[in-house]
DNA sequence: CTCCGCAATGATGTATCCAATCGACCATCG
DNA sequence: CGATGGTCGATTGGATACATCATTGCGGAG
């Protein structure tokens, strides 16, 4: 485990050139390009054009994909292929109701360990996000913002668990993101605040019902815009 | 994802012999005898012993320990090996957290769909366990109990995810089993019968919050023996 | 006697080759 | 003219062979 390429979160993965990380090395490039946008969800995904495009055989490949099935990027049928992972609005509901549980426990966990200092850059974060230019750099923010939230704690399964369930919903994510700017709604960073006010006085439960409040939103307001599942 | 072979809960997994599966079957039989105890945590997993006793070459072998890994059964390390995962307690506390917020939520999608068979089926099952003879039964029927509770929602990521924990903590399952019995603790049956009857009562919250409660209660009891994580 | 270093051994990681399978196109029949 | 069957091409799955790395045991120096 604790394989996924997070800079912010993993301090792991020092240098995956030596032999017998190929296949980590080609997963991590592909998760972040799968999480760049650079491949649409239902897009084929073809061994031959990985192996040639990283130098390396077919079989590093295969287990690459493997990982990336196992994290829920990757959608592999046998004696057929790969594709990018697509999800349906059912299944994105369900994540959003999974991190809405366990985000405000991973949460918990990190808001006694966040310095005055982690708290200042997460205070700045949050304004950035409102004077954020275009939907990529509010992405990024975004997703640095929250999981600079949980990056002080040594949790394992908690902290993968709720990677996964981001990197997985991540090309939705900007879609909403793109629907939210469009719509004018500034709701986010309102949360964001109240969020960062909370963890400064160490109210643990008040904290943790702003970010459950903060993912449900989100979650409701999938309902309203099905067209992005097609 | 969904490759775990849970005859409870998955009909699906119907012929895996074909081509273009040994790795998927190599995997189930493998994550069946850790779940049985026939491998110890810590144990070493050796790829030519498992090729061999599958009539495989290595390669579909490395395939199933990846599964393995990614659903936490197995740890791996490049150029080194495959060890049956073992947890610390700080991880093993994770995963009943874990547990303790999501699975309610997973057995309130399914309260609605239980029929009044499918209720007094657990009422049977919660009886059993009280007769139960040994250890290993004990767990057989509570795993098919909690199992059952959570098999008619269609949910894929949710019972995924919660799978995974069951699956992982088995082992520590079954050793908590043996002090619980031996210190003569009735709670977890009274706990499942009054889970049965919020059930049966449709009343969501309430089999929620005994729900947690009976978690819970088996996190804290970790506590108290931290001699099972050596 | 202990500790460090080296070499042999065993296991894992990777590349290449061959077989099995799936999808698409085309021909044929109803 | 539409549907069904077969064949061909492309792609994936698996086995064997070789390169690389980690570990273990032995030997020598301190």
């Amino acid at each position: 485990m604790n394989t996924m390429a997070q800079p912010e979160m993993s301090a792991a993965t020092p240098e995956p050139l030596a032999h017998g990380a190929a296949g980590a090395r080609i997963a991590t490039r592909l998760r972040e390009a799968i999480l760049a946008g650079e491949y649409a969800p239902g897009a084929r995904i073809r061994q031959e054009d990985l192996a040639d495009r990283h130098g390396a055989s077919r079989l590093p490949v295969r287990e690459a994909l493997r990982m990336l099935e196992a994290e829920g990027l990757v959608t592999l049928v046998a004696n057929t292929g790969a594709w990018v992972a697509r999800l349906s609005h059912a299944e994105c509901d369900e994540m959003y109701q999974i991190r809405e549980r366990i985000e405000p426990l991973l949460l918990r966990y990190n808001i006694p360990l966040l310095s005055p200092a982690d708290v200042d850059e997460l205070d700045r974060l949050a304004g950035a996000m409102e004077r954020s230019a275009d939907v990529e750099e509010f992405l990024a923010l975004d997703r640095e913002f929250h999981l600079s939230c949980y990056a002080k704690a040594e949790t394992t399964v908690l902290r993968d668990t709720v990677l996964r369930l981001w990197n997985s919903t991540q090309h939705y994510r900007r879609a909403f993101t793109r629907v939210f700017r469009s719509e004018g709604d500034l709701s986010v960073h309102h949360e964001h605040h109240l969020l960062v006010s909370a963890i400064r006085r160490d109210d643990l439960d008040e904290a943790e019902r702003v970010l459950a409040g903060h993912i449900r939103r989100t979650r409701l307001e999938l309902a309203r815009h099905p067209d992005v599942f097609e």
